[in-house]
DNA sequence: CTCTTGACGCAAT
DNA sequence: CATTGCGCCAAGA
């Protein structure tokens, strides 16, 4: 019995997202990316939304642009936000300010793993 | 089991 | 430079 692909892809994405320091984030695209599904972003976000409070740290993941698309899903629309601010992370009207400077690699960072 | 929506990203216009 | 459409597949109802 060999693993699916599905279960690959999101098992790698649960994987690269605990990997994320605090801090810290990352867009969905680098990492459906990492995951090796460069076209899979839509994805990441999706399962997210049933994943949310799975132990996985979605806090820190946001679009490319670095806007908390996701913060809904949480208990509160600011409580993204607010996890974000907590670890140092600036977040103005719903984006992250020092986006360029937050902003984690998955493929850069666990380039080894 | 089937259908629809969707936390995106990128190319093209 | 701004906007539109398309592709991709999983989770939820």
């Amino acid at each position: 019995m060999v693993i699916s692909d599905k279960d690959a892809f999101r098992k790698a994405i649960y994987d690269i997202v605990k990997y994320i320091p605090a801090g810290r984030a990352t867009s969905y695209g680098a990492i459906a990316k990492a995951a090796g599904y460069p076209n899979l972003s839509r994805m990441v976000g999706a399962m997210m939304g049933g994943c949310t409070e799975k132990g996985v740290p979605a806090h820190r993941v946001v679009n490319s642009q670095g806007y908390l698309s996701g913060r809904f899903a949480f208990d509160t629309p600011t409580k993204m936000q607010e996890l974000l601010e907590a670890e140092g992370v600036t977040v103005v009207n719903d984006k992250i300010s020092n986006w360029k400077k937050v902003y984690w690699d998955p493929l850069k960072e666990i380039q080894l793993e």
